[in-house]
DNA sequence: TAGGGTTCGGTAAGCGCTTACCGGTAAGCG
DNA sequence: CGCTTACCGGTAAGCGCTTACCGAACCCTA
């Protein structure tokens, strides 16, 4: 519906050329770096550049050149309302891109920046729409089904975040599993917790299935007393995890001895709705996070935790995609490493370093 | 008709034409509502273009139609280390972003955000290089000299949020001056306090010259000894805010009635610097900042301070934004009226009621 | 000084899309 | 039944930039 029509007397390569008193080639190559102008014809047209604060117009460019030199990042973000607790998510997220955004840079990339509403109905129409403003598109967590994915990646590159590589489409996702496996290894083995639970995030995530899974294999393995399942369903919100907390207490329900929570931000909750019941942690009950955002050291215990290398997740979805972009097909399913950081909620009076 | 060439990005209107047996350019008035084709012809192209998942590319339509229906955001972001001070900084640009981005979608429009490092020498140039690739600038607090604001509005149209106009750019911004003067109306008159400070926060901020001088003028036409100056000087942040109650206090500085800071994250600081002397807010010092950022209810005590419509300033500049671009010449200054929001960190025992 | 090899730089052909313009066809009317 | 009027839809001309291609100018050597 974009009534207007015609731009504003902008300039052109012809009006540089004209005030260079060159050609238009040389001003495109001069800017371009392309073939040996002479020293003075170089000197020409960068002064005329410079007088006339002349900036080459992006979609000319991009039409020429078959290269936009801009990718497109889609996420979700919560309603109208903003509480204290969904801070983290907001960074969760915003580190994430933070990281997209530093390495597109270095590109000479630009990000075009799109959040739908969690109850978005036109997700699909939306991204179609920055598929045709972009070269390549990157994908948070469960924004488009399989289909929409495989529909969008028939237009651009696409890649996505914390999910499962198609075959149209690439990810980017980190090492949940070694990461469980060490978390649970310290619970169970180290600490000899009997008793642990799993209180998880949104189910439909593949990050969450996957913790799930090595949780309860590994535990098992381990000879601990496993809770997890409807009763400990969370969200990933702080919110959910406290929620989670509540109404096992007031269903008389005994906790185990430790919580091993989807993340760093349901573990913000369930330490909130434990303190508030007066239930020490970690003497009462250890519990555990996952991601490392920056707030968990500063919480009270210090929160043992699973670190994920947000930013680089960005960074090198951005690589990942940016290959692709240039035609050098990478590896579809990239696997960043985690690291266990072991502070105090686990039970460790005496910390191991925290490694910054 | 058999399968087209499965040639990745190649798809383009001939492709379309070719497969419905229409004409490019009946396809592209199809596609854009314009003339009156025939029901058939439509309905053969529409499923031409669903069967193809065809989208056509912006940077051919921007080229076309002089419009990218792109505008670009410019931000300035922390460094590297992330502390859980600089939440509230995070926020306060996600909500106005959140804002900007809400009101582009509504028109159609997309956002390339591009935040730069506090430290970040070459701003001018990204902007410019965004200015190539947008059809107007958003740039926040402090982005750009008036030099780099005119040469960058030679280009593309410039709002700047929370700034001042210049000839060739408009500003979008909130009413310091009412919000300050009921401000200190509320402390001076209703509370009867006798001597009040001002902690500043960046010094070449427009908003903060803005509060200072209104502050400064109206506490001293009521009669209040005031407080202010290079002893008092912060810059936004919890930490800065934190460091010079402390640098008083350890200089055994006495501290006045009342405190007003130049926003919420600034008071967050003085509140936990002064808690940690054991000094008692509001009984012992009054502590009010500006902004109302969400978390600034659920401090203890709950923040008195000066609700900015964050969302609304953000959705406003793209307003005046997407006016100029659509050549229609709108207010080169827009103003946003502020509210007093009266809690319990001023002294008020009975907190008026909040509005929510 | 003329011929051959180099450079430089200009001309023009698109990139994919929108739309002014115009020819062809069908519907309306006498 | 033939002519006028509408209406569709196709053709082609750009939008601003990059670059292949080619001619002009210059330098060197013999």
């Amino acid at each position: 519906m974009p009534e207007p029509k015609k731009a504003k007397g902008a300039l052109t390569i012809y009006d540089v050329a004209t005030r260079a008193g060159v050609s238009i080639a040389s001003v495109s190559r001069v800017l371009n770096g392309q073939g040996t102008p002479r020293p003075e014809t170089r000197e020409r047209v960068l002064r005329a550049v410079r007088e006339l604060s002349f900036v080459r117009d992006g979609s000319a460019r991009a039409l020429s050149n078959g290269l936009k030199e801009v990718v497109g990042v889609v996420f979700r973000r919560g309603d109208e309302t903003l509480f204290e607790d969904e801070y983290e998510s907001f960074l969760y997220i915003d580190v994430i891109n933070r990281g997209i955004e530093g390495e597109s840079h270095r590109r000479g990339f630009d990000v075009l920046m799109s959040s739908v509403a969690f109850n978005d109905e036109n997700v699909l129409q939306r991204v179609a729409a920055m598929a045709g403003k972009t070269d390549g598109l990157i994908l948070h967590d469960r924004m488009l089904s399989a289909v929409g994915i495989a529909q969008v990646a028939s237009i651009v590159p696409v890649v996505t975040l914390a999910g499962t590589p198609t075959p149209e489409s690439m990810n980017v996702r980190c090492d949940n599993e070694s990461g469980m496996r060490a978390l649970v290894r310290h619970l169970v083995i180290d600490h000899r917790y009997k008793s642990v639970a799993y209180l998880s995030g949104r189910g439909d995530s593949p990050d969450n299935r996957a913790r799930a899974r090595i949780f309860e294999a590994d535990a098992a393995a381990a000879g601990a007393k496993i809770e997890m399942g409807p009763s400990w369903e969370g969200n990933y919100s702080a919110a959910g995890g406290a929620s989670v907390i509540a109404s096992l207490l007031d269903a008389g329900t005994a906790l185990p001895r430790a919580i091993v929570c989807a993340s760093d931000q349901t573990a913000i909750g369930v330490m909130h709705a434990l303190a508030q019941r007066g239930i020490r942690v970690p003497q009462d009950v250890a519990v555990t996070g996952f991601d490392d955002v920056p707030v968990a050291r500063h919480l009270r215990p210090p929160l043992t935790t699973v670190r994920q290398p947000m930013q680089e997740l960005g960074a090198k979805a951005f690589e990942v995609l940016h290959s692709r972009i240039s035609g050098v097909a990478g590896d579809p399913d990239v696997v960043l490493p985690v690291q266990l950081v072991v502070r105090e909620s686990c039970g460790c009076a005496q910390p191991a370093r925290d490694g910054e």
